[in-house]
DNA sequence: GCTGAAAGCATCTCGAC
DNA sequence: GTCGAGATGCTTTCAGC
């Protein structure tokens, strides 16, 4: 991958409704040659896809908390992502390295939903958990280096 | 808000590029009625902004991590936040509850490349860090309970 | 707050280089 | 890989309700 195509990346990460037009006039190309860049970063699978950043305080989900969860029976299958692909509040799963199995990343309305929500997430994948809550977010999202 | 605004965000976290036209035919609205709706969610904040979703191992960053920080002199003035700004490896920063102060996410090139950055990290904000590796993950930035 | 219409732009495809 | 041009479709505004 070259210099213009991270170019074309970071313009998208920055504005993922960009028009082709104005991609054109930042790079210097023309429109079509931007719009084919585009079309093959997706084919590519560069880019996954676009997505609208969403204020989860101000659409009532204020809660944010990382839960690492372990195994109660070491022994058993570890089929713990696809037990909890259902629980909607689950917006990361990341298998990890160390003591535990996985960080969760999950979003809820109140401590009363984190409860209930640990207490099935417990159930549904026979694990033990470990919640580390979050007081605030001074970044989340920033686009790494490109 | 209502039924009609939450189903416009849940489209647009799907597909952030959806066309206007679309979202009025999946909405039943007229298009100028839509267009005025979203126009209307990005002005109070709940929709902040669009973005491209890219994969981050196609782009030459396989490593990701969590690193949690302490301070090693409690006493001194907490802005770590500030002092960690300048590290673009650093995706998100979290200040949590619990034993650490911060969270952050990185995403690195190489091994090598987190040894380097977690020193830097360390002189930056004259912290202790514990790192978790990402293995793989499951899934992320999954869309939450709309 | 919703609608429909109209003007201005953007998208997307092609043929050519 | 890039370009320019053209048909199609989308965005955006506005008057009317």
């Amino acid at each position: 991958m070259e210099e213009i195509d991270r170019q074309i990346l970071g313009l998208l990460a920055d504005d993922g409704r960009m028009s082709f037009t104005d991609l054109a006039r930042e790079t210097g190309l023309s429109v079509s040659a931007v719009h084919q860049r585009v079309r093959r970063l997706q084919k590519r699978g560069l880019v996954t896809g676009f997505t609208a950043q969403i204020d989860h305080e101000l659409i009532g989900l204020p809660l944010t908390a990382f839960v690492s969860i372990k195994p109660i029976d070491p022994a058993a299958p570890d089929d713990a992502p696809d037990r909890l692909a259902g629980l909607a509040e689950i917006e990361a799963c990341h298998s990890v390295a160390g003591d535990e199995s996985y960080i969760l990343k999950v979003r809820v309305a109140s401590p009363n939903a984190l409860e209930d929500l640990l207490q099935r997430i417990r159930a549904a994948a026979n694990v033990a958990t470990r919640t580390t809550v979050v007081l605030s977010t001074p970044w989340e999202g920033r686009r790494p280096l490109l």
